[in-house]
DNA sequence: CCTTTCAGTGAACAGCCGTACACTGAAACC
DNA sequence: GGTTTCAGTGTACGGCTGTTCACTGAAAGG
């Protein structure tokens, strides 16, 4: 009569899992994965700590599929910012208030990235700096279609890219450490994204067709 | 006759405190200073656990000693920079060089800063945050310097120099990641991050001047 | 020379860590 | 309806964690 919850074996194991890649990103956000222990998240999630191997082998395959969701955010990202640039004028600034929008409503997923990049288990740090030079070339290829760009050749592309990349991952940090409900300092924030990426623009164009 | 080791007690004591410190940035390198324990670092040194509080009273103060360490190696850079680029032309490459240089000599305290700046204990991060803040500010001045930033305003200057400063880390953490006795590799990263500041700086010139 | 200082010792503590193993009981299957 | 599957349970283990406290013995100071 009464389930401990609703739906199939399968679908209830799923919401489990979930729990726990949720529990995890939380406590995570403290300070790193590396600090994450099976017994503080199983504990959060209401199960026992030995029932953590119903789902994941060890922490370093909970942060792959971590990785995993936090990048499903990001492509959903540049998805909203293709759509958007499409329509309109003012890519640029479409474009940081889309990054702003995104940093803003999966915080962690973002933060997440950041982080490990440089701290997490070594897996972890490889699948993201993978994940990210994908994510690179995505970008590249999106920034053959700017106008000034045809002559290009892809080396110059990439590299574009990746200082994009390497900016906006900057500026997505400062926001999530900017003090919220401070409209005036992430403004400053978005000022500074939006210079850094016209002198980038700008730059590149100014110096190829020379 | 024989002591432990030479030198008068403070100096004992100061190379004590140094061997910790020198053991902490090891171990702390694997993963980050977060998973670094108090026992390892003792045990590494050669002492008792508990000896470790004659020289720090927590974790966070000793990470709060390699922040100055760590910043003291990037200010002996840039100390490096401003020499070699009064010489003569080419100010990027040679600068671009110099990091390479001191990136490899301090390998330990580049990546340091890198991965603390958004992993390590809160206190930490707050430090390095401050720290490179300070030296972004020191940027502006050199890049005042350059030809045709006279009309500039300090606002501006700032957000270029922030921009170079997250590039140059980025890169920074390129040839950390970098397999050793690679010389092409370091070579086509040396390259992506002079065409980068190519970009930043022509950028800029260029979107001043409209 | 006698006293004070203090870097390093060593035992003991409570608490958390990952993981092993045998188990239960309800859902899924035939 | 009887059997199988399997998410979650409960106990137990050795090992590592930070911190306490009283101590030793050599260097420093009067």
């Amino acid at each position: 009569m009464s389930s401990p919850s609703e739906g199939s074996r399968q679908e209830r194991k799923q919401r489990t899992r979930q729990a726990i890649l949720d529990a995890a990103l939380e406590i995570a956000d403290e300070e790193s994965l590396a600090t994450v222990s099976l017994r503080q998240v199983t504990k959060q999630v209401g199960i026992v700590p030995t029932a953590f191997y119903r789902h994941f082998a060890s922490i370093d395959e909970l942060g792959l599929a971590l990785v995993d969701q936090s990048f499903a955010s990001l492509r959903e990202m540049l998805r909203d910012v293709r759509r958007t640039s499409a329509e309109l004028r003012g890519v640029i600034e479409g474009s940081v208030a889309v990054l702003v929008e995104h940093v803003h409503q999966r915080r962690e997923h973002f933060r997440f990235i950041a982080r490990e990049r440089t701290s997490g288990p070594p897996v972890v740090r490889e699948a993201i700096r993978h994940e990210l030079e994908l994510f690179e070339r995505e970008l590249a290829t999106d920034l053959a279609r700017l106008p000034n760009t045809q002559a290009w050749s892809g080396d110059d592309l990439r590299i574009m890219a990746n200082l994009v990349v390497t900016a906006m991952v900057s500026t997505a940090e400062a926001i999530i450490l900017a003090p919220p409900n401070r409209p005036d300092v992430e403004r400053e924030i978005v000022r500074t994204a939006v210079t850094q990426l016209r002198m980038i623009v700008v730059g590149a164009a100014n110096w190829r067709s020379r």
